[in-house]
RNA sequence: GCCCCGGUGGCGAAAUGGCAGACGCUGCGGACUUAAAAUCCGCUGCCCCGUGAGGGGCGUGCCGGUUCGAGUCCGGCCCGGGGCACCA
């Protein structure tokens, strides 16, 4: 009876999906657990490295539920988003009709890879069902002060001409679609985030289950540090000048002040500049610039001719604008210390500015001041203050503690925090996205719309006719509006939300989601989350997994939930990568088109280039799961890709190696089949080989733990190794092998379940994804029957007795010292202490 | 520049401080076949000695340390990947 798959797995698949198999009852008791995967954005058709994604999530799931867990599986689409919109507008069809035959082919694709998600439990964040909620939301945050508009320089997309958050710039150029980023000062919708920096900064200490890389990330992006914030008087002022830095210490080197241009006093200082012009000019040129170009052009600068008091050395010190002072970070001014800071250091050199040394090492050596080529920076006790006043001689730390002391007591200044992130830019100039609900009344001004008018409902009949920007801002009927206050005609607001506002608390809604009187129910919330376990891209590292800590906290903050941090467990996935050619233009040639000579890679007469990189449509380097299910089935595909590499691991995709999984499967296929026909021959079942129950339960106990720790790539491989041990035995007697057997397919099913599941009811068993546990070992059938004890003299092996197990000492000293070759011997790890033979030391080695 | 994470056969990778390379791919040899595919069996880190059974040496990026014993722990380098980047 041959292996074969397809007919197998869609048996399968149809038969979970009409029973229901998944379908969780959020109210029923037991033990819960809930298992997520980062909803997609319905792009349309998936590769097999989106499958790793979901075969690994349904393999942990398929073991939980295994293990008597409740266990919730959701999926749901993350599906608003600008792809639609260009969609729209290059070929004609609605986002949302797009959006919806992506989702259909998505949902057919998960069904084909037997992934069993809890289907009633199904949300499309672009549905008005859905919407409303995020509305509601913002409504929430709006009340609270925690959404607000305000004008600020703010990143522009020009190619798809929206704005975008801080977040989605990478290297200066847009996420999305990699066009630079420009600056330029709007009026937009922010959510407050900063408002939570030193909550999701803490936060991140109680995420024990997280991994430290994704930790660290967000430690870095929220950038907490602490120092000092201190007021230099500015005789040319009325008032002080306040600056911020880290290094307070240090401030008996600072010996010159730096604004950025933009900061609200330049004007003034400036004001009777004979080069006022031409500064101006300057000023106009910085600001105009991305940051990508400043920092190109290095650090530039212009004197104001005025100068600031430095409060501990009472000396005047010149006030200079700099292009590399931020103005959105701190005070937008700074004291430069050039001695012991690097940036400082350049612009001094650059304008022949004065440096100071006021920190020296701790270990006495000297600095040499004259030919500093860097900046000395000691952020420890490595350094102490030094032509410092009061706080010379201090090591680093308490110098700093010291001297902000101080300025509190004078009243110059305070110790502060201070934080890298900035609020959250959530309006969008696109139409495919949720409505922000608010008004503008020539009247009342903003308005806010009342919440029983929700949902603000996304009208569909929008022409799309490319970049004129928002279609939504033309559609009449929408935008005119009635003031909730005055009666009177109001303006919708046209912008939408980013779409992370959609994403950053689906996870709630999952556990109701067709309640059409609460965005959910408290009480069932708090059962069912935090997420147990999370699994998703580390692309998200910051963006998803940050807004959507900042949200949870809002709600926990509206009394809406009891928990602060919305997943307890996070896994991300490595990317699965796969082979591409380029020609020497560059151009990537599709494999089809790949010839090979020599083994090297040929198009007509040019030899190409191969490169590694990730799949992609555009490289022409995409596995479709679909031929490769055909050929192989689904199962394959899974025990494959989950055996392929560690999950968290990057890892090339290789048509060669699937075959391995094949025979694999192949092999406990034809297994069972002979099994099953000695059983049904009437053949003596008679017991069980005690080394095959030795190994049955020490794989068992094996696996169990590595499935438990993501290492579903030796769990399979150990499984194997359980298999070609069956496989040893299968000739002697079959029938024997009945209950072994059984623990290899039950091991395998979160794997392969289509062909566990076939074979399970092949041995007459109750259906198997319904009844069927996860194995349990027992320790005592894992024992062997001897042990091998390695001798060693000095490290180097002599000789190995095998003694019977489990060993007791006098039988090793004994079986030791009746070995030929062995004269003396020592201790082991295990069994023996160490034992000091004249002249020589021995080993013991229990194997 | 700062901060992380890696480096083991031809390849993907295993190894609570205890016989490095499990498991799989590739390759080679064989069985089956008219033939091929599929399947099954054997070998497969490198070098040397031996006709053979077998034996010996070297091996986890480099240098050093701890230890009876190091891929694993410690110190210093080299290389690769990732994150942040005028954040004061």
């Amino acid at each position: 009876m041959q292996y074969r798959p397809t007919e197998i797995e869609s048996k399968w698949q149809q038969r979970w999906a009409e029973a229901k198999v998944a379908e969780v009852d959020v109210t029923a008791p037991g033990e819960k657990l809930y298992m997520l995967n980062m909803f997609p954005y319905p792009s349309g058709d998936l590769h097999v490295g989106h499958g790793r994604n979901y075969i690994l999530g349904d393999a942990l799931y398929r073991f939980f539920r295994m293990q008597g867990r409740v266990a919730l599986n959701p999926m749901g689409w993350d599906a608003f988003g600008l792809p639609a919109e260009n969609a729209a507008i290059k070929r004609g069809i609605h986002p949302r009709e797009w959006t919806l035959g992506n989702i259909g082919r998505m949902k057919q694709q998960f069904a084909r890879w037997g992934i069993l998600y809890d289907w009633s439990k199904e949300l499309a964040s672009c549905e008005p069902e859905y919407y409303h909620w995020n509305q509601w939301l913002f409504l929430q945050l709006y009340k609270r002060g925690l959404a607000y508009r305000g004008t600020a320089p703010v990143n522009w997309c020009p190619q798809d001409q929206t704005v975008l958050a801080n977040e989605q710039v990478i290297d200066g150029r847009c996420e999305r679609c990699s066009a630079i980023v420009e600056q330029r000062e709007l009026s937009q919708w922010f959510f407050k985030i900063t408002a939570y920096a030193d909550r999701l900064d803490a936060g991140l200490d109680t995420l024990h289950e997280w991994p430290e890389k994704v930790k660290l990330m967000q430690r870095n992006w929220i950038g907490r540090s602490l120092g000092a914030d201190v007021d230099f008087d500015v005789p040319a002022l009325e008032h002080p000048i306040r600056i911020f830095t880290t290094r307070p210490d240090t401030i008996f080197g600072a010996t010159f002040m730096v604004l950025a241009p933009e900061h609200p006093d330049v004007p003034k200082l400036i004001a009777d500049h004979p080069d006022r012009e031409a500064i101006d000019e300057w000023i106009t040129a910085v600001r105009n610039q991305t940051n990508l170009e400043r920092q190109e052009k290095g650090k530039e600068g212009r004197d104001t001719g005025k100068t600031a008091i430095n409060p501990f050395t009472g000396e005047p010190i010149p006030i200079w604008l700099g292009n590399f002072v931020l103005p959105q970070y701190g005070t937008g001014a700074i004291m430069s210390v050039p001695a012991h800071d690097q940036r400082d250091f350049e612009f001094a050199r650059q304008y022949g500015l004065p440096i100071k040394i006021v920190v020296r090492p701790a270990s006495g050596e000297t600095l040499d001041d004259a030919n500093m080529t860097e900046a000395f920076t000691f952020k420890d006790e490595s350094g102490v203050a030094a032509n410092s006043g009061p706080i010379d001689g201090m090591p680093v730390p308490k110098a700093i503690e010291t001297i902000i002391a101080l300025i509190e007591e004078r009243g110059i200044g305070k110790g502060t925090v201070r934080y890298r992130l900035r609020d959250w830019l959530i309006s969008r100039q696109r139409y495919w996205g949720t409505p922000i609900p608010m008004l503008y009344c020539d009247k009342d001004g903003l308005v806010p719309v009342p919440e029983e008018q929700l949902p603000v409902t996304l009208p569909l009949d929008v022409p799309f006719t490319g970049r004129e920007g928002n279609p939504l801002a033309k559609h009449e009927a929408f935008v005119n509006a009635t003031c909730p206050q005055c009666g009177g005609p109001a303006k919708r607001e046209t912008d939408t939300m980013d779409t992370f506002v959609d994403s950053s608390w689906y996870f709630t809604r999952f556990i109701t989601p067709r309640d059409d009187q609460k965005i959910f129910d408290s009480a069932v919330v708090n059962r069912w989350l935090p997420v147990d376990q999370y699994i998703g891209g580390i692309e998200h590292a910051i963006l998803h997994l940050l807004y959507a800590r900042f949200i949870t906290r809002t709600l926990h903050d509206m009394g809406l939930v009891a928990f602060e941090e919305p997943f307890a467990r996070l896994f991300n996935q490595g990317m699965i990568t796969k082979e591409g050619y380029r020609d020497p233009h560059g151009s990537w040639v599709p494999i089809a088109e790949v010839e090979w000579r020599d083994g090297k890679p040929y198009r007509g007469q040019t030899e190409l280039t191969a490169e590694v990189g990730k799949m992609s449509k555009s490289r022409y380097n995409v596995v479709p799961p679909d031929e490769l299910i055909e050929k192989f089935g689904a199962d394959t595909e899974r025990v494959y890709t989950l055996f392929i590499a560690p999950p968290e691991k990057e890892a090339a995709w290789s048509d060669e190696g699937v075959i391995g999984a094949y025979r694999f499967l192949g092999r406990v296929w034809h297994m069972g089949v002979a099994i099953i026909e000695a059983l049904g021959n009437g053949q003596p079942g008679g017991d069980t080989p005690r080394a095959v129950l030795r190994k049955m339960h020490q794989t068992i106990d094996a696996v169990t733990k590595r499935v438990e720790k993501f290492e579903f790539n030796t769990s399979i491989s150990g499984l194997m190794e359980y298999s070609n041990t069956l496989g040893d035995a299968v000739g002697a007697n079959a029938a024997s092998l009945r209950k072994p057997y059984e623990a290899l397919l039950q091991m395998l099913h979160p794997f392969a379940p289509h062909m566990t599941e076939e074979l399970w009811s092949m041995l007459g068993n109750e259906e198997f994804v319904l009844t069927s546990r996860w194995p349990v070992a027992d320790p005592a059938l894992m024992q062997e029957d001897s042990v091998v004890i390695a001798v060693q003299v000095n490290g180097k092996l002599r000789g190995q007795v095998e003694v019977p197990a489990p060993p007791d000492e006098a039988t090793v000293f004994a079986a030791v010292f009746a070995h030929e070759r062995i004269q003396t011997w020592v201790s082991g790890k295990e069994i023996v202490k160490r034992v000091y033979v004249p002249g020589k030391l021995v080993n013991l080695v229990v194997k």
